[in-house]
DNA sequence: GGTCAATTTGTATTAGATACAATATTTATT
DNA sequence: AATAAATATTGTATCTAATACAAATTGACC
């Protein structure tokens, strides 16, 4: 599908003589995209499968892929996502290019791209994205069909390429972010949530424990987080409100 | 001298014939170093010569330059560093990839490129760093026979590229970054500096007015900002105390 | 109805931010 | 030498937010 339009980069190297020996290099963009569960931070991983040493292997990696010529960066990190998840509408976020020379060291990933990308590959320079989006029925839906699977960032196994440090910078960039403006975390959480659930998403973001009596105080008085006459149901104690955040009235409450 | 093992990135479009349509692209890196001379914000800039419709132009443009085969691209920002300005040993941090498709749709830009760095351009991608240093006698040495210089971020004038876009995000950047962590200012400070000087380093990044009894009593019960029994001289008042910067202190208080 | 486990409210203490007056010290001026 | 001007530094009082922790509330379940 995407296929077609690739972006094959190469590099020539300016010898003196005129042969020019082309190393290939290529361009890409991969993905962190996030989720929370109520309990624990999650990210989308796709399935992938390889060969190696003549007999086929399966693990995973970030969804992501080489640029297509005349495609912007934003729209590469868009489209791969629809393509490979069957998310649409996702904001995404760039924070880091990766481009160090043995993110491509490893036979299995070199040997993958030839197959399944038909790309002989010297080099991969990749721009990363993240993104955060609400763990749900509709994404589900959505991800139907597709090889994505969502995985606890606390049980990731080795993934392809140096996919395993960006989601850890991809993190360390969300808790940076997260703590300038904590107002992007309302991205993970559904349309409504109460201030407990909202207070584990605190404390796994930013690694802290907090006091639940303070936390709901501070949370309350905020005039963006607006409550609704709705409760828990099929708790086995006092049922906790439900709260909705107000993308209107914070806008308007930070000038 | 750099012109030697240049990155040659091409971008082939997959057509369903065999013809291999080599739409040329680069990868490179560009540096936006900032200082302060007590009062203002400064960034690094590099005096550009160019040719359009027959006559020549002089501008400015921010230090940068393709990346070499088989280097890393944190290793290309310094080396870029190094050849442009004569600095070395300068912490830089990478912030952004600019990779738009009209980052070179200038007719002056293109011309240039042909000519100064003889490469056919369709698309340079782009990774931007960032660095903080102290403007200072060493410094001006250093840079001396380079084509840098200094110009106020106030007054900049159209540079090359996005180069002025790429700026922008820089001091974006440097603003949230140094919210989080405002031990970063201090690498754009002399050794020995006054509260004062402080105080207008954090009035001019952050873009607010500060009480200069307030913010003197809060910074000097800092452990890390140890007072020497050196004072100003020369001055038409009162004149203020030296303080340096422990960076061994700092690391220990923040356990 | 009583118990459990959480949510939610209340209150008191502490630490930090802010406002602004007062004092100190240096050079320039008379 | 005394005084003015300008900024540095100290002092103090107030207001606000962070923290600690006790107490009350409520829904499910037995």
């Amino acid at each position: 599908m995407f296929r077609r339009n690739l972006l094959h980069i190469f590099v020539q190297t300016n010898t003196t003589d005129m042969e020019n020996e082309l190393a290939k290099i290529h361009l890409s963009v991969d993905c962190t995209v996030l989720g929370f569960d109520g309990n624990r931070l999650e990210v989308l991983l796709i399935r992938r499968t390889g060969e190696e040493g003549g007999r086929e292997f399966h693990d995973m990696k970030l969804p992501g892929s080489l640029i297509l010529d005349n495609e912007e960066l934003d729209d590469a990190a868009r489209r791969v996502l629809t393509e490979l998840t069957g998310l649409k509408n996702i904001t995404l976020q760039q924070f880091k290019a990766f481009g160090s020379m043995d993110r491509t060291k490893n036979p299995k990933d070199v040997h993958w791209l030839e197959h399944a990308q038909k790309a002989h590959v010297h080099r991969i320079v990749t721009v990363a994205y993240m993104a955060l989006v609400k763990i749900g029925r509709a994404m589900t839906r959505e991800m139907e069909g597709s090889e994505a699977l969502w995985v606890p960032v606390g049980a990731i196994p080795p993934l392809a390429f140096d996919h395993n440090e960006i989601i850890g910078e991809a993190l360390a960039h969300l808790r940076s972010f997260a703590s300038m403006d904590p107002s992007i975390l309302y991205a993970l959480l559904p349309r409504k949530f109460t201030v407990t659930q909202l207070r584990n998403l605190y404390e796994v973001v930013f690694g802290t424990k907090l006091d639940p009596a303070n936390f709901y105080k501070k949370m309350i008085q905020l005039p963006y987080l607006v409550a609704l006459d709705e409760h828990e149901r099929g708790v086995a104690h006092r049922a906790a409100r439900y709260f909705r955040f107000d993308k209107n009235i914070y806008n308007k409450s930070r000038l």
